[in-house]
DNA sequence: ACAAATATGGAGCGATCGATCCATATTCTG
DNA sequence: CAGAATATGGATCGATCGCTCCATATTTGT
């Protein structure tokens, strides 16, 4: 046919999100797209249409190569409290190892959407939704293992668990210190009776 | 000495406030502000210095019009206990009732800062601490009075409560929806023993 | 009334923004 | 090899950015 791409498309959206989860999307130039990837201008309208456009899936590479993975691992290899558990560990140590504070892409998306733009503000709010379906299976399926009391509400307890999450990634950017996002979990962990697995910080 | 200020000060921040809660720091532009305040760059730049600075003075307008207002009102007017419900009451009545779905000015700046702003990144950082200090003093004085368990970790359950806090404003902005927001709360007050006063929406 | 001081209105600065265009280079089909 | 198709490099577009400057208007102290 013609020519073929010179450019890994991963590589590329990786260095793009990487920029955009640093700085936002407004505070992101055109020419910081070229720079962080190495490509031109052209290459990149090409390939992605605008600016908008490489935010998008760069935003949705993240997601699936983070975010989604980890609901998949962890709900397969973990009984469904350990899961709960687990990913509020990994977002814990992953919030405390990145030295930019970087909090969550899809948080800080989220906060810089507008009402002219219809397309992100309904693809985070989907992407919100799938985590929350996540915690909601685990509880629904942790109180037929006898893991989580039954009398819970299950729906309410995976929105509250949705919303402490994002609030720790809040934090995760602004408060980066370790007793606070480890002690905040706690809480809500025990809320469902859980707790951390090794940490042992007492009572929560 | 000379001519007088002729507009009003803390109009003029609720008004450039509310652009920058509605649109971000970085996509609203100083023409915006000559718009919605109805003064002349000369006027603004005169009086506030920046673009940065009159948007700190916003936010600062903003957090002690608002949110220590309601603080200092609900921690001098009810129990503990009933301090923490109202709080929550009152952030989700004002969620859902915003038709443009801003969520929290805090929240959304806190998103906004990078590296380069450490002023800022202090200022968000030492505001969200007041709330945590506000939940963390309804807490002891609960257990002191007997409202909550004395044997709960106020310190941790202080830092859930704000981390459902900065959820709640989170989702408030992507996904405005009463069951969802008034669904997280129940489990985050349940923690404490405490419920809504009238909502009555089951078990939580 | 006069001078000092500050506010206001508005033009316009250089820089940068997102985006486009086009000539050139490269790789495919036939 | 010929020609279609796509990618690349780079110049450059008009618009908008944050911000500054200056002439003018208005008020206060003497």
């Amino acid at each position: 046919m013609a020519r073929p791409r010179e450019f890994d498309e991963a590589k590329v959206l990786e260095a793009a999100g990487a920029v955009f989860w640093a700085k936002g999307f407004e505070a992101t130039s055109t020419r910081d797209l070229t720079e962080c990837t190495g490509l031109t201008h052209s290459s990149i309208y090409a390939a992605f249409g605008d600016k908008r456009g490489i935010f998008m899936r760069a935003l949705q590479h993240y997601l699936d190569s983070i975010l989604l993975e980890r609901i998949v691992r962890l709900e397969t290899t973990r009984s469904p409290g350990q899961a709960i558990v687990g990913f509020f560990e990994e977002i814990v140590d992953r919030s405390l190892a990145d030295a930019q504070h970087r909090g969550c892409m899809l948080v800080n998306a989220s906060l810089e959407v507008t009402e002219d733009n219809a397309e992100l503000q309904s693809y985070v709010a989907t992407e919100t939704s799938k985590i929350e379906q996540f915690f909601f299976r685990c509880v629904v399926a942790g109180q037929e293992k006898g893991e989580i009391d039954s009398e819970l509400n299950a729906e309410n307890h995976a929105r509250h668990l949705l919303s402490v999450l994002l609030g720790l990634r809040v934090l995760a950017r602004i408060r980066p210190d370790k007793d606070l996002l480890v002690g905040l979990v706690g809480p809500a962990l025990a809320a469902l009776g859980l707790t951390w697995r090794a940490r042992g910080r007492g009572r929560s």
